[in-house]
DNA sequence: TAATCATATGAACAATCACTCATATGATGT
DNA sequence: ACATCATATGAGTGATTGTTCATATGATTA
């Protein structure tokens, strides 16, 4: 949130980088939804959610069970992936089936849990 | 951080399907790296920096322009970037050029923006 | 229509985090 | 050696966030 202090020199900054960046970056409210999308996917208690419910449909006390976590944490972080519409929600009765709705998240995660395996392969095996 | 409170009726819990999800799914260490590597991607400031280094090798003062924050708030995420291994840097002289050091993250971000598109248009041609 | 069950929600609190300010480091030029 | 430039780092702070506790809602059953 600052403005007009050159950081370095004059020659420093370079500029022609600078605006092949500026042409194709992401505009501004994408980046806000990117990183709010990510967001959901930073918290553990959510990645057990999500990754639950990416073969399963299941109802909050399943996901208590899983999570061996109360219901009302459950059904906070819940409310969260309804709202983002990431998941979505029938009833039956007194329970609440919750899946995905979604077909990238599954993508979004194996991608890095690849870059995870690769990691620690760099890591553990070089060394 | 809950236990031994069974959350609804001997008969709610599916356990059939808890087993199932607990067969297939991430180890616990998995999911701490996982939310890790996605809490990287959760903040704007770094979600920008890892965009611009997409493309372009940039010295932190070419971050400072694009990003129009000060040195020392750049510096701080780009060490949060260096310590999980997700960007890489070199020096020359008295600059420090950085670039990424992952070849998933690219398809991480995309597919991030496909769902995002994908969500608008759900949302606005469809309504 | 009470009572109960499964889930949702509001308020409060502790922990985490991104930024700022001040200062340190490490390379360059004089 | 000294001043300067580009970057790094430590401490402090306000804002955000995940969990808990208490309570509300909405469907079922007696």
């Amino acid at each position: 949130m600052e403005e007009d202090k050159l950081v370095c020199s004059e020659k420093c900054p370079h500029f022609n980088k600078i605006n092949k960046v500026k042409e194709r970056e992401p505009k501004a409210d994408e980046y806000l939804k990117l990183s709010n999308m990510f967001k959901l996917f930073a918290d553990e208690t959510r990645l057990k959610i999500i990754c639950s419910l990416l073969k399963e449909e299941l109802c909050v006390c399943d996901l208590c069970e899983l999570l061996n976590l109360n219901q009302s944490a459950v059904s906070h972080q819940l409310q969260l992936l309804r709202n983002s519409k990431l998941v979505k929600f029938r009833r039956e009765g007194k329970q609440i089936f919750y899946s995905l709705d979604d077909e990238h998240v599954e993508l979004i995660i194996q991608m890095a849990l690849d870059h995870i395996v690769e990691e620690e392969e760099k890591n553990g095996k070089l060394l």
